[in-house]
DNA sequence: TTGAAAGCGCTAACAC
DNA sequence: GTGTTAGCGCTTTCAA
């Protein structure tokens, strides 16, 4: 099958490939006669210009890459979901790396995305980066990114994310109204600033509520993912925890299945909340308690902000630093029991 | 920044462009030191080859593209994790297309990929998809394409699926071994033949346990996933399926607040089983009995056989059809109550 | 073992 | 309003 090419179109129409390629771009001198014919006959045989050689010629891909950690979380898939919503009508094409929260993974993706493949990355980075000068050197050089979700503040790039510790403040607070006296927090392990965030956040709940039990940050890693045995402990351990807060929906799901097998009941042994976009989370046994992320608008906000740094077009103060608000749902997990 | 290509390259080594790129390739005709001199430049400065420029010159992309009907869909999630497990082995990249269950859609993009972004395509089609003339088209073009999961039967090219009517006939035997004696198909409308394979397996076991009531086979759109109307309705009649057999996880969602809605209890009144990839079957109210299907397996088989069209390698007899099980895995919604 | 040169398909600067 | 031409960065003959 040979492709069809500017220069067939313009042999068959007695014109300048020059022509043809500007008639097709709609450029304004060429004639409306001249126009039709060459379009006519494009359609006519499916012309698709070659995207390799515009590239080459433009320096512009039309493409950008987004790098997340993973694939199979509500969370990244939801913004996606909000990337492709925008991609589309600008005539880009989505990249999809994973980094498997690996950092030298990530560094190598990035790394090899600085040859023109891309006009643009959004990324969020993985839980074992706690060295953003890959991220810099993207940024010194000029090369389009924004950050969302698992952002670094300490590197000057936008940054599109959550009120992590507005609402960790309110999650742990709704425990501290639902009557829990010893809250544990359960984190993500490494040295993610949205971790921080929200390990603050609950913190200062913690505080302004004059707590008595000494906060209880449980930091756990992929393998406690897996191996439940940490988490068990945390259970087991006297006095045990009443109240716990995950940052992360896993382990909101791995505190569901040791309280099964522990005999925990939730409510009324110990009561839950999470950050989660499980749409299911409602039909849980006992219907559990989110704090629901934006993950949609987050991608969509991102890729926005994205393409006008793309184009060079100046960003408002807001855009480098967009905080779009999470939503706290109240179900059976934190219910009050008699 | 300036990128760095071969000819500056070239220039501060004092050799010719093209003795540079072969260094690079590793051709056997350049020696072992002018090699060295070279790579070592190159890691130095970092150069990146051209990815447009290579894909130009040699008709190749490296890119394949993966077009499904939805993202925030755990099926789909876990199959890019698994097409993603082959791909940068393979010095591949990944394209993400959504159709959003829209056959214009999903023609216009495969239309957009006719001009070499790509090397390939998997697609998942939509469930608005009747006509194959698009897949068809590209087959013709002698294109490498592959289809996974929501495949079509009467077009030549290589399927990677699950034993759907298998499976199907399994859990519809599940539901009447546990007594249930009006059991209702939940399906997708459209003419997907992943709908029509279940569907199959559903009636196949009623003929075989001799089931007295009629079939019931209800099929659902997408709206009727946000308005849950039609299926309330289907409670409401009289007698009531006593049994659901869902063969999309969305619907034993809906099923599951329905039967809340209408205080009807899960599996005193109603048995459920679905088909779903969802982890966290095992923790809802009550627990849902689920067809799991392969999903990583089949994105990484699908990506596997794609990468052997595109080299060109001939196929097996059971790489233009593979089937890969589900599992069935029982809980609470289908237990025999007393 | 290395170099010179053509050319992939497109766009854009410069004629006319 | 249309044509001619150069060149994007790379690979690949062909020549030396």
């Amino acid at each position: 099958m040979d492709q069809v090419n500017l220069k067939k179109l313009a042999k068959e129409l007695n014109l300048a490939v020059s022509t043809v390629s500007r008639a097709l771009r709609d450029s304004h001198e060429i004639s409306p006669k001249t126009k039709e014919r060459v379009r006519e006959l494009a359609e006519k045989l499916g012309f698709q210009p070659n995207p390799h050689a515009s590239s080459l010629r433009q320096n512009r891909s039309k493409t950008i890459a987004v790098i997340i950690p993973e694939i199979e979380n509500n969370f990244f898939s939801q913004v996606i979901n909000g990337i492709e919503s925008v991609t589309p009508d600008k005539g880009y094409h989505v990249l999809i790396y994973l980094s498997h929260e690996d950092y030298n993974k990530e560094r190598d993706i990035l790394q090899l995305l600085r040859n023109g493949r891309v006009d643009g990355v959004m990324i969020s980075v993985s839980n074992t980066t706690t060295n953003m000068d890959h991220i810099e050197a993207w940024r010194q050089n000029g090369f389009p990114l924004v950050i969302f979700d698992r952002t670094c503040e300490d590197v000057d790039v936008p940054n599109i994310m959550t009120n992590d510790a507005e609402m960790a403040f309110k999650a742990t607070e709704h425990l501290v109204k639902r009557g829990c006296k010893r809250i544990a927090f359960l984190g993500m392990a490494g040295n993610l600033s949205i971790s921080n965030r929200r390990k603050a956040g609950y913190l200062a709940a913690l505080e302004k509520y004059r707590i008595a039990a000494p906060p209880k940050v449980v930091e756990l890693t992929a393998k406690d993912y897996i191996n439940r045995d940490l988490l068990k402990q945390i259970f087991q351990e006297q006095p045990r925890p009443d109240g716990i807060f995950a940052a992360i929906e896993k382990f909101a799901v791995n505190t569901y299945e040791v309280c099964k097998e522990l005999n925990l009941h939730i409510p009324k042994d110990v009561k839950v909340i999470s950050f989660s976009n499980l749409q299911a989370a409602a039909l849980f046994d006992p219907a559990l308690s989110t704090i629901i992320q934006p993950a949609y608008d987050i991608g969509r906000e991102a890729a926005n902000i994205l393409f006008k740094i793309i184009e060079k077009k100046m960003l408002m103060p807001y855009e480098k630093k967009m905080i779009l608000p999470s939503q706290l749902i109240e179900r059976a997990s934190t219910a009050i029991t008699s």
